[in-house]
DNA sequence: GTATGAAATTTCAAGCTTGAAATATCATAT
DNA sequence: ATATGATATTTCAAGCTTGAAATTTCATAC
């Protein structure tokens, strides 16, 4: 069976032809489809949201810690952001907290072994979610892909954002 | 001067160098990167929050109007989000509401002349910022980008979002 | 030593988003 | 006519996100 119906496109049917502007909404699309997938099947599967994910990825990389900034920069999300998502995880042992050595003003988050016993866990699903959801791209588009994102990323940092 | 200071990546520097994960944060990146600017701009310009700029749109491409259902269909988004969205936009004399001619459940969402003629900036501004950002891309990279992503798209739906 | 500005963080209000529960209306079989 | 299930919508609580204001600590010039 299997009907695979196409999916629908935000803000499809425009009439607004203007090719630019059809390209941002297939690349918005796709992203918010994936975004989607994976916040769902994480609550339901494991009752994690995705910024608590995305902070345990990070500090996963990064064994020796990180402060509260240098996750807002890792993440791209701001620094309150940062402070409520890190503190639910304290809460729940995932995370700790310590106050930086040479640093009166930052503090240090660490997973502790329970956050690397369950990010493990997570980490293994999510690569098989993204792997499934990319299954109908063969190696060679993937590549082309991940390259045009790539000139599509330098364009964004050469438009600078008014920064 | 423009240095152009390469975009830090979500997740970069990730160990993991499974390509399919680094494939996805990477769409996520530009995505993200890309949705921010316009958000701060519209902000910042207009008063404007994305979500209004999209139901706008939708209505601005549906004359004849549109139910709370199909705005939510259309925008990817929950009916409980669209409701307050309109609110806010009838509130502001942007949006119409009005109970359907032939469904007693259903009202039907129309742009207000004030509404019409604010969108039509807002376009305008829309579809120029749009084409800033991608201007580091050429005509056949962009038609590659909007190809492959079509094959994204696809192979999205044929993954099915577990329903 | 002290004042001053810079930097790291937290707090907070406002807005978006979702999913579940509640309401209201429709469509249909009897 | 009526009961029943399906549909359209709203309400609501919980969580994410941001930017601005407040706080604390640092670094440096004097």
């Amino acid at each position: 069976m299997s009907r695979a119906a196409s999916l629908r496109e935000k803000h499809d049917g425009a009439l607004d032809d203007r090719g630019s502007v059809r390209l941002w909404l297939r690349l918005l699309t796709c992203t918010t489809v994936i975004e989607k997938r994976l916040k769902r099947r994480f609550a339901d599967q494991y009752g994690v949201t995705l910024p608590r994910f995305d902070v345990m990825a990070a500090l996963d990389r990064h064994p020796e810690g990180m402060t509260m900034g240098q996750l807002s920069q890792a993440l791209l999300v701001s620094n309150g952001n940062v402070t409520g998502v890190v503190q639910v995880l304290v809460r729940d042992r995932y995370v700790s907290l310590a106050p930086s050595p040479t640093d009166g003003r930052s503090s240090v988050a660490r997973l502790t072994q329970l956050g690397r016993e369950c990010f493990a866990g997570l980490a293994e699903a999510h690569h098989e979610w993204i792997e499934a959801m990319l299954a109908g791209l063969d190696r060679e588009e993937r590549g082309q892909l991940h390259q045009l994102l790539g000139v599509l990323k330098d364009s964004l940092a050469a438009e600078g954002g008014e920064e």
